[in-house]
DNA sequence: ACATCACATTGATGACTATCGATGTATCAT
DNA sequence: ATGATACATCGATAGTCATCAATGTGATGT
């Protein structure tokens, strides 16, 4: 379960709901190396990558990753794919649709 | 003086400092009422509007209201421009353009 | 000079966040 | 069952943030 919201940005003034449903994605990539996590997950494609091979290149720990990953994923912006002993990370489709709708408003 | 940067995203993987660039702009939108109060600004055009009157129509306290602008401004997103007693914000050009690329990438 | 208006800054507070070490959980190989 | 690997969760800590009341600053009008 995530928190993606169904946003849809009318012609007036950016609403309440609106504001509340964009603020969590746009802070979801408020942080450098949450950034490049997702930027490494993108380049991943279809594939995805594996949470292992993460940590290294990110220089954080295996807890801070993970703890990146989640707040990537409850925005809406990662899915995750379990095969056996490890996780699949991939951008999930439409990720960042809400996000330009608002940026080219 | 403003924190903005000239960020050029290359072909790899988002570097260390590129993301350091681009981490605040998205920060700065990564509040709700400041995501609003950026939208308004927007709506106003080459004119700008009004700091005066911004307050009602977000429900914040005037120094709250100072405080987001200063954001939004230290962010290069908006600039201020003086005029008699009160100040006008208005969208400083190419605010976007940085977060437009990344997200587009 | 004085009062007023528009806006910024200060100081305080409660809430949130990035990070890590330690520990827990699930899966696989033997 | 045992050990190893991959990942998540917990608990703690230091830092950041949104908010407002109070106060400061700068411009205008009288």
């Amino acid at each position: 379960m995530t928190n993606a919201k169904q946003v849809q940005l009318g012609k007036g003034p950016l609403a309440d709901g609106a504001a509340a449903s964009l603020a969590p994605m746009f802070a979801a990539l408020s942080d450098p190396t949450r950034l490049r996590l997702f930027d490494l997950v993108r380049r991943a494609g279809r594939d995805g990558i594996c949470s292992c091979d993460l940590t290294e290149p990110l220089d954080r720990s295996q807890p801070t990753i993970s703890h990146h990953l989640k707040v990537l994923r409850e925005a809406g912006l990662v899915e995750s794919r379990r095969d056996g002993t490890w996780i699949w990370y991939s951008v999930a489709p439409h990720a960042l649709d809400a996000v330009a709708q608002f940026i080219q408003r």
